[in-house]
DNA sequence: CTGAAAGCGCTAACAG
DNA sequence: CTGTTAGCGCTTTCAG
């Protein structure tokens, strides 16, 4: 009996004999063998692992978009390795590295922003599907999945011009994120599109708690007659409540803020927020299944880009004025 | 110019001459060239890879506690796979198995329980090291990383009891789970220790949202004269908030919710929720390092336990309750 | 200090 | 249908 026939019972191909095979199964059960999988994927190319990078899997969002690429992965027989790259270009540049060397079948990642131009080039080259979370299809050709973020956004600015506010600070992350620039854009639409409203403030600070804390006590100390605040992220929304709270001016009576992502804990919060909900979920399962696709092909695949739908979700953290609209 | 040559330059080995390296490293600089990791897997035997088996990602406890383990492993140059077993043994199962075919250094997992007598040989005859998290240190001689659960009942228990509770409900995930065990003992110890106090009751759900709003109603229907509610962990305790809310008997007023683990956002809930806090990313971090450091010994390793502190958080979801003791 | 040779554990032609 | 023969791309003795 040799290895090549153990080899072609195991991976159940064409050309063994049944009993053949029922007596290697029968005779690997009895010995607990294992194949090796690191010898195999040396000699097949191909490792059955795909390269998740986010930036904090802390951030409710990303832990949504990677179960749902975890279960996507789960279903074809695949494993994730996960690397959380916060927005250090230099940590993203050597995930990436890692995972190119580490023969992984794909790479599913936040953006592709903190890497220059040859380490771009390297990655497509590498042949490897590639596909971005919520980033505006830019030159790059690597595939996307992404939210609809201008909408969204627009969603979130018709809301609040319809509860009467003219002026309202918009609170975002750090500058190079091209899905809250989308978000801005839709609210700026939505504002231009009303009559007497004014073009939004936008402050930039880390996306988390902290970042919405501060910058909602900065609109509260500098620019008094804002009265509604549209959070880039719900943890934002969650830090700017909170600020509000201990500057004695909780929402909706004195502020109204509204959200974007709809995390599971939006519903609790007090109040419980106003926001717009994304499909978390579903990306990370659909850019998952973009991945596992791409690789079951051969040659090289064309990026596609896949826009998934929003919808605004009224709960109770947004209100009208409370004296008309400002000023 | 021989492989081992270059094998040698690249991996810093002793016994090779300056220039020759530095021509070495400059050539392969040139030509991007990168070590097949797989290759080099195959043969050492290491994979600076561990897997993590955790139940949900999603739950925040989790995401914080892969995150200090990734921080962990990133530091000592290794990559994570993560895997979502949920509850299900099976699921829980083949994932153990596929790491152990994978070669992974070791393997982080919430719970060795879905696993069999067999199975639970097979591992620890593996060789690997293994660290279960927040598991009483149980017959199996795995290592475990574990906040101090008895503790933080008790501590829970004892602030409930001091705000004059008598009759407290521990809403409680599935059964099998030793740490939720733990901290009910905690709280059991408490309660004894205060006159007038009877023995909780304790309710079981899935340890999510949707399981706390369902216990909390279930209390509201069932026992009216239950004052206060200790959450096995915040989630459930979230869900609980929100059931009292839609029953029109928010708390603290009504009810004096306490949670457990001290996410985040449990200061963004309304009410802020009173909690238990346990050290969730040191608890990962220290497992991995546990990990780390066991692989890099050769040989059989011993099982190591530690436990972590815990403390109380008060905020706002408890208070006295309205009309003195109950009953 | 460097080259040659063996081999990690498997799969994939190619014969028989 | 099954055995033989080559590797996959690296590390590691063992000579030189």
């Amino acid at each position: 009996m040799d290895v090549s026939t153990v080899s072609r019972s195991l991976n159940g191909s064409y050309g063994i004999h049944r009993d053949t095979r029922e007596k290697v199964l029968a005779i690997a059960a009895r010995l607990n063998y294992r194949p090796n999988r690191v010898a195999r994927n040396l000699v097949t190319g191909r490792s059955h692992t795909v390269g998740l990078i986010v930036s904090d899997i802390r951030n409710p969002f990303f832990a949504e978009v990677v179960r749902g690429a975890e279960d996507a992965a789960c279903e074809a027989g695949c494993e994730i390795v996960l690397c959380n790259a916060d927005l250090d270009s230099g940590k993203q540049a050597r995930y990436v590295q890692s995972l190119l060397d580490k023969r992984v079948d794909g790479i599913l990642m936040n953006s592709v922003g903190g890497l220059d131009r040859p380490q771009q080039e390297q990655l497509a080259l590498s042949g490897i599907p590639v596909v971005l979370l919520n980033r505006p299809r830019s030159g790059s050709n690597f595939s996307t999945v992404t939210a609809d973020n201008q909408e969204g956004g627009y969603l979130a600015g018709e809301h609040l011009a319809k509860l009467g506010h003219r002026k309202v600070a918009y609170l975002s992350g750090p500058r190079d994120h091209g899905n809250m620039r989308e978000r801005a854009r839709g609210l700026i639409r939505a504002l231009t599109a009303t009559p007497g409203a004014v073009a939004p403030i936008v402050l930039r600070a880390p996306h988390n708690f902290r970042g919405g804390y501060e910058m909602a006590s900065a609109i509260l100390a500098r620019h008094p007659d804002v009265t509604a605040l549209f959070a880039a992220n719900d943890t934002i929304a969650f830090g700017a409540i909170r600020a509000l709270i201990d500057a004695g001016r909780p929402a909706p009576r004195h502020m109204s803020v509204i959200g974007f992502d709809n995390v599971e804990l939006a519903s609790v919060s007090g109040p419980p927020l106003t926001t717009v909900h994304q499909p978390k979920y579903e990306m990370g399962r659909a850019a998952m299944e973009m991945i596992i696709q791409a690789t079951a092909m051969q040659g090289p695949h064309l990026p596609e880009h896949r826009i998934l739908g929003v919808k605004l979700v009224e709960r109770e953290s947004c209100a009208a004025p409370r004296n008309g609209s400002a000023i």
